[in-house]
DNA sequence: CTTGCTCATATTATCAACAATTTTTGCGCA
DNA sequence: TGCGCAAAAATTGTTGATAATATGAGCAAG
């Protein structure tokens, strides 16, 4: 197999730099300059200026004429604005997955409510969280409304700073598993209605914990530093 | 007063060539090289290149490697998505705007009603499609969620090309001009379910309207051209 | 007549150097 | 010491040239 050099080049940059973004590995407010990064991806200032207008339009950078890119910061207002956003169109999946959803992935997300309550059972909070992700990844898929699900996607990069780790504040498990059970029950009995509000309740008590946990302490229990490549919000 | 030449002729480019797109003067699919459009908007092929990547974002052109830019063509199945994922926002902008309407906003927003009603009565439908249009801006406004409203712009920017003057579909305007109405009344009253499921009831229709009209014949009636600049869906 | 291949051409992707702009530093002066 | 200003440094914006890639035409073989 060939090699596709060129743009892979630059494609490749703008996702390790995305990723490197979402793991938090600048700081919010940070200038990205350009001549730095070129030298730390090794590649042209060109490939990077691209990159960065790129991310741009993202939102996961600032960039302002003459003076260069800045990691953008989410401030609480701008979490919670995303938030209500996706309480919106996470109901929109949710009725859309309870219409089309066939046997075989009924049985999916049944497995993955057992796994999501073992998790918890058990104390399990990073396999949580990450069978969180899988059930909005898996309505998502099932809703197959690829403009809803792009959006949703970009929503979540963009929140990654603020809501990493939710599940590791004490008792929030305890809170979200019988709503995700109960959004898992509607969409599997497929009751559009009935999962579209389960996962408005959802989305409300993630709100109401962005909300607490940021008038707490700026950052979150658990985790002082940046998330580690971490999932959604539960 | 200096003049601010460089970032200020990127921006203006991409603003003109994003208008050239929303009128239709180019063609879907249509391949946009960047030495020609460079000529064209008398600029070097970089800012053609930039312009046309962040256009990409906008998902208003395609760009693939080393095939170069195209413009996107929206299909029946996306427009009706992308209607659908506006349902859920709007709606979410019709409770918030219900919530947080003041007094002064109140009067504007009936007078508009009053406005749309003797737009209808008159059979004056380009100054009703316009009055529609600000209705849907001031909600935006007035729900106050820059996210959201970002969001609303980019699709209704998107769908431009598929539903442009919808309003001139013979009857059109005498089902949703109720519809309207009834948004303004729940809105005014300070009723966020009402005002939502309104909000959601109008857009359902337009869901409707879009895929008849498009089933009936690929152009809508009144218009075989491109549009004028005209303003989002009735 | 169609299919597959090679080469010429058109186009994009990248680079390195240069120009313009902003930010910082250092200095003179009150 | 603190302030204003000018030069220097840092950084971004732009250009023209070059490399890489895709596309299409022409030709040979089936």
């Amino acid at each position: 197999m060939k090699q596709r050099s060129t743009r892979a080049r630059a494609d490749d940059v703008r996702q390790r730099l995305r990723a490197a973004l979402l793991q938090g590995r600048y700081a919010p407010r940070q200038r990205l300059i350009e001549a730095e990064l070129a030298e730390e991806y090794a590649v042209s200032r060109f490939v990077i200026r691209n990159v960065l207008h790129q991310l741009e339009a993202e939102s996961l950078v600032e960039v302002q004429p003459h003076r260069g890119a800045r990691v953008r910061e989410l401030s609480l207002a701008e979490a919670l604005e995303i938030t209500e956003l996706r309480q919106s169109v996470e109901g929109l999946i949710a009725a859309r997955a309870a219409e089309r959803i066939s046997p075989a992935q009924i049985d999916g997300l049944q497995r993955l409510g057992r796994a999501m309550a073992d998790a918890v059972e058990g104390g399990e909070l990073v396999r949580y969280s990450e069978s969180n992700a899988a059930l909005h990844a898996s309505l998502r898929e099932i809703a197959a409304n690829a403009t809803a699900t792009a959006l949703l996607e970009r929503l979540n990069a963009q929140m990654v700073r603020h809501q990493f780790m939710l599940s590791l504040i004490p008792g929030r498990p305890r809170v979200s598993l019988p709503e995700h059970l109960d959004i898992i029950v509607a969409v599997c009995a497929h009751e559009p209605a009935a999962a579209e509000s389960a996962m408005r309740r959802h989305i409300g008590s993630v709100l109401r914990a962005i909300a607490e946990s940021d008038a707490a302490g700026s950052r979150a229990p658990g985790m002082p530093g940046p998330a580690k490549g971490m999932a959604a919000a539960p």
